[in-house]
DNA sequence: TTAATTTTTACAACTTTTTTTCAACTTACA
DNA sequence: TGTAAGTTGAAAAAAAGTTGTAAAAATTAA
């Protein structure tokens, strides 16, 4: 898990479909990992933190619909959904129920790269703005490369500090509350452990704070979270 | 453009498929506009903003690649293709070059219209001038972003004092009893330690009034309760 | 293996809420 | 109009709760 490559969650029973995706996933140089049912397929994803998700509504062992209502309660990582299904219903309920996308199989791999780059595209935008950077002092980020730097110089950052950064940077202004930052980076099960937030967001200061013991940018509200500001 | 609803702008010659999604579009209370060319396409962008394109790919006079281009210059409302042409690679060049979304011809009305709905989705959260804000002399509250400005500036506000803020806020002009004011911040245990009343209405003056000896917002009605006023 | 990263632990520093005290103001009535 | 009784406001100390830092231990990646 100790790398900032893109991350897929193909969540699929039929092998040769898994192997088609990983195949082509690899030679993008994402990191993929399989789920083959919907029970494992939430877990994988608390754990696995994936950028995106590929998923087949047709597996054998639930409701499709019911993994987006779940999943959708912690991230808005995008959902492509692959289906043998072809009629229009299934789809429209899908799309609300909050896919971003929908290809019917047999799908062509050429399309489906496409649509998943609009996707990670749209993503690695921050919601304010419409660059796929974000600059503030002397720091700059840019969501497409995954890079960060300082004055120029690019820096390490650790993925989970990578995860937070785009949690506390998507909405500048906002407060993002303790545990929608919890749940967002480190998964649903540690909604409560909100310490790990302390020493991240303190990892995130000393890198990026002029003087991290007067933080300008990342701003503690007490009881309740923090503050992303330009 | 001088209403709020959602603005939709089609671009498209074919004139039954215009009538089609102008009576689909009205019936979701969207505004919509028509430009039959690509050559007149990019100006009635410019003065129309919609909130979203759907773009007929094949329209003959010239190259919709090239619409995109233009348009994305400026803009990153999302682009919807339709298109007459099924072949893969036309769908994947339209999507790398800025579109968001491809649906061949013909189309499924019922589908177009949940694709148009996930890429309006995702841009209303984008949208912060739609998130409820109260506005009074310098002070500006968003409830939505959970900031409180005065002039400009970000105020830090405690947990308390922001319940607070919001119960006497939530109907300007009305008188709120000291009893439910407790009720509703401190809990109903509480409603007769309005001692905790007057502690923090002198914060929220401290931070928000003018002169807060002289408060022209957060009004005590003796014996009562306590009136904001815009 | 070594190096890098994440988790755990412990404690110091800080912020917020509650409690206490007292002065200032408002109201009612002689 | 003056005074007493009740109500409100300001300041600050005490208590409770929250956050920041550092470093050791455990885990994971190369």
């Amino acid at each position: 898990m100790n790398s900032n490559k893109i991350r897929i969650l193909v969540v699929e029973d039929a092998l040769e479909i898994q192997r088609l995706l990983r195949s082509a996933f690899e030679g993008e140089d994402f990191e993929v990992q399989e789920s083959d049912s919907l029970a494992q397929a939430l877990s994988r994803a608390a754990t696995f933190h994936p950028d995106l998700i590929v998923l087949d509504l047709g597996l054998p062992d639930g409701d499709g619909l019911a993994f987006i209502d779940q999943f959708r309660t912690w991230s808005q990582a995008p959902i492509l959904i692959l289906s043998a299904r072809m009629n229009e219903a299934d789809k429209i309920t899908a799309l609300d129920r909050g896919a971003d996308d929908y290809l019917s199989k047999p799908f062509s791999i050429g399309e489906l790269l496409a649509r998943l780059r609009v996707q990670l595209r749209r993503g690695s935008k921050t919601d304010t703005g419409t660059s796929p950077r974000l600059e503030f002092g002397d720091v700059m980020i840019d969501f497409v490369q995954r890079v960060v730097t300082k004055s120029g110089k690019i820096l390490n950052i650790t993925p989970t500090e990578y995860r937070l950064l785009t949690a506390l940077t998507r909405f500048p202004g906002k407060m993002m509350t303790q545990s929608a930052l919890m749940k967002e980076v480190w998964g649903p099960h540690f909604k409560d452990s909100t310490h790990y937030l302390r020493i991240y967001v303190g990892h995130l200061r000393h890198k990026l704070e002029n003087d991290p013991s007067q933080p300008k940018h990342f701003i503690t509200e007490t009881g309740v979270g923090y503050r992303f500001v330009k």
